[in-house]
RNA sequence: CGGAGCUUAUUUUAUAC
């Protein structure tokens, strides 16, 4: 089962559910019993090529067999995003609810999925419901990630002042920026022309050793390609060389 | 005999064209 549900990952992932489905069929009649996790896996890649009402159909499809496949968090959160992706926030927040009804609780995850698409659709009243543990029973505490959701979507909208605060205000919390935080601010910033504050911030994110560090966080190729672009429009030649040479010291997977 | 195991879901998608 493991092995199926690895390969059917495979072919979601790249957009080819017909493939995962495919394989699904072959997995039982093999005898192979498909659990969670691969009714999971193809709900999310239906959910990725937009097809969320058929992936609702199979959660639907999940509920009715007697067996012990059910439904889990993962579950819910996958058609949460699907929703939130399709821009149909009712719907995402629909299910939500369905989730906490039946008493399953939803994870950090699952929070951070539903903020972004409430971000997205501009929600900003049930937001703060969200943080305020008004929905779906509160323990929900705010991590990294939904800071940098909070973040972007500041950007985005071209509230840099809103997004800086944000990013105290992660400071007072402790909790810690990462990469993705910092690549965001970064290239928001020079896209502004603010070379000051943007250098500041990548100064900041070598001593903090984020790039460094090799506990898995792997920074993207895209900070790197706007802090290059950054020094180089603002004359740090000698910088980006300099930063250069660590990038290619450290070696990468990618070019 | 007992135990363990990152199979699934969340934030950033750059430059150039």
């Amino acid at each position: 089962t493991y092995t199926f549900n690895i390969l059917i990952r495979g072919f979601c992932k790249n957009s080819m559910v017909d493939e995962g489905f495919r394989f699904y069929n072959q997995m039982v009649e093999s005898k192979c019993d498909p659990d969670v996790v691969t009714y999971n896996t193809l709900m999310d890649g239906l959910c990725r090529v937009g097809k969320v009402k058929i992936a609702h159909n199979v959660m639907e499809g999940m509920n009715k067999k007697t067996r012990d496949v059910k439904p889990d968090v993962v579950t819910y959160t996958t058609l949460v995003r699907g929703y939130c992706m399709k821009q149909e926030i009712d719907e995402a927040l629909a299910v939500f609810k369905e989730m906490v009804d039946r008493g399953l609780k939803p994870n950090d995850i699952t929070y951070n999925t539903l903020i972004k698409g409430l971000c997205e659709a501009q929600k900003v009243d049930k937001i703060k419901e969200v943080f305020e543990g008004a929905l779906g029973g509160g323990g929900f505490t705010p991590d990294t990630c939904t800071y940098n959701t909070l973040l972007n979507t500041h950007c985005n909208a071209g509230n840099l002042d809103e997004a800086l605060i944000v990013f105290e205000k992660m400071m007072e919390l402790k909790a810690q920026p990462d990469s993705a935080t910092y690549s965001v601010l970064i290239r928001h910033l020079c896209k502004k022309e603010d070379f000051v504050r943007a250098e500041k911030f990548f100064d900041e994110l070598f001593e903090q050793k984020i790039l460094v560090n090799d506990d898995g966080c792997t920074p993207l190729v895209a900070a790197y390609s706007s802090i290059f672009e950054f020094l180089c429009k603002s004359g740090k030649t000698d910088k980006a060389d300099r930063v250069f040479r660590q990038l290619m010291k450290r070696g990468t997977q990618d070019p």
